[in-house]
DNA sequence: TGCATTAATTAACCTAGGTGAATGCACAGG
DNA sequence: CCTGTGCATTCACCTAGGTTAATTAATGCA
C-alpha cells in the first residue's frame, strides 16, 4: 500500500483533526509522528480506540463509507506528518481493492481487541499493548495507555510496580 | 448484497463448520437459522465473538483474506440453511466491491463492541445485546449471552432478576 | 528560573462481578 | 416413565480493579 509521501502535511501536537459529529470524513495516513482516535462516552470519560503511529491509517472507516457522522475524535499526540485521504464521491475498482485490504486489516486488529477485552485481566491487557505497539510504551503518557486498555491509570501503575518487583 | 438462495444447504444444530487452526476458510451466509463464532482461550474458556442470525455473514474475514489459520470456531446453534462462500483464488473487481462493503460493515459492528466493552457495566452490556440482536434473547441460552457479553451466567442472572424487580 | 498545571504513584477503602456450591427444572435418551 | 445431564437461579464468599485523596515528580510556559 503506497502513498505519495511528497504530499504529506505537518500537524502540530494537539491539533484536533476530527470531532464527534463530523461528516465528510477523511482518513489519515501517518507518515511520521503519532495520532490517536478516541470517544467521549455518556459519562464524559475518554476512551482511546486506537493509536496511529507511523504507517497506520487513522479514521472512522465505517462512518466515512456510509457518509454518516462519526463518534470518534482524532488528534495528534506528537508533531506529525500525515497524508489526508479525501472522502470519495465515486469508488473506483482500484480504490475498492486497496480499501478492502485496509478494512480487513482493521477487522483483524479489532477482532484481537475484542477477544482480548472479553477475556484478559489488566495485566494481560498491558502485555497485549506492549506487543501490539512495541515502540509506544515510552512515547505516550501512561494515562493514555490505561485509557486504551480500559483500566484506570492507578490500576496500570499498580501493575507496573508489581511487575518491577517481580523481576528484582 | 444478494446471494443465490437456491444454492443454500442445510446444517443441523450442533454441526461445527470451522475449527481453530483451519485454513482454506469459507464464509457462511445465514439464510435461515443461527450460527455463532467463538474462541477457546488459553484457560479453556469459551468466548462468543458473534452470533449469526438470518442475513448475517459468519467467518474469519481476516484469516480468510490473508489465507492463514483461524482462531475462531463456527457452529450452528439451530438447524439452519446457509450459503458457503468459497475462498477466492483470484479476487475480481466485483468481489472487491462487495467484500469492501461487508468488511466495513463488520468494522462498524466491532467498533461498537470495542467501545462497549471498554466502558460499559454488565447491565449496560446486556442492553447493548438486546439492541444489537433484538430477536435473539429468547433463542439462545443465557449462558451464551453471558459469554458474548464477557460476564458469567450468574452475573447475567443477577442482572435479570434485579431488572425484573425494578419493573414490579 | 520559577510557578502552575498535569502526570504518576501510593494507600485506604469500596463494590461489581467472579467463584464455588447447592437446589430446582427441563428435556433427551433408554 | 424414569434418570441423567446440562441450564438457570440463588447464596456466601472473595478479589480485581475502581474511587478518592494525598504526595511527589514532570512538564510546560511566562
Amino acid at each position: 500500500m503506497l502513498f505519495d509521501r511528497s504530499s504529506s502535511k505537518p500537524v502540530n501536537k494537539g491539533t484536533i483533526l476530527q470531532r464527534e459529529g463530523d461528516t465528510h470524513l477523511k482518513s489519515y495516513v501517518v507518515v511520521k509522528g503519532l495520532l490517536r482516535s478516541y470517544i467521549i462516552d455518556a459519562k464524559g470519560k475518554e476512551h482511546i480506540y486506537m493509536f496511529g503511529p507511523e504507517d497506520w491509517i487513522v479514521g472512522d472507516l465505517q462512518a466515512a463509507f456510509i457518509q454518516g457522522p462519526t463518534k470518534l475524535f482524532v488528534d495528534a499526540l506528537e508533531d506529525s506528518e500525515i497524508i489526508e485521504l479525501e472522502p470519495a464521491k465515486e469508488i473506483t475498482d482500484e480504490m475498492a481493492r486497496t480499501g478492502l485490504e485496509k478494512a480487513i486489516r482493521r477487522v483483524g486488529t479489532l477482532q484481537n481487541r475484542v477477544l482480548m477485552l472479553m477475556s484478559a485481566t489488566a495485566w494481560e491487557r498491558y502485555q497485549f499493548f506492549l506487543e501490539e505497539y512495541p515502540d509506544l510504551y515510552n512515547r505516550v503518557p501512561q494515562k493514555m495507555i490505561a485509557s486504551y486498555l480500559g483500566i484506570t491509570p492507578q490500576a496500570l501503575s499498580r501493575i507496573r510496580s508489581e511487575w518491577a518487583k517481580s523481576i528484582t
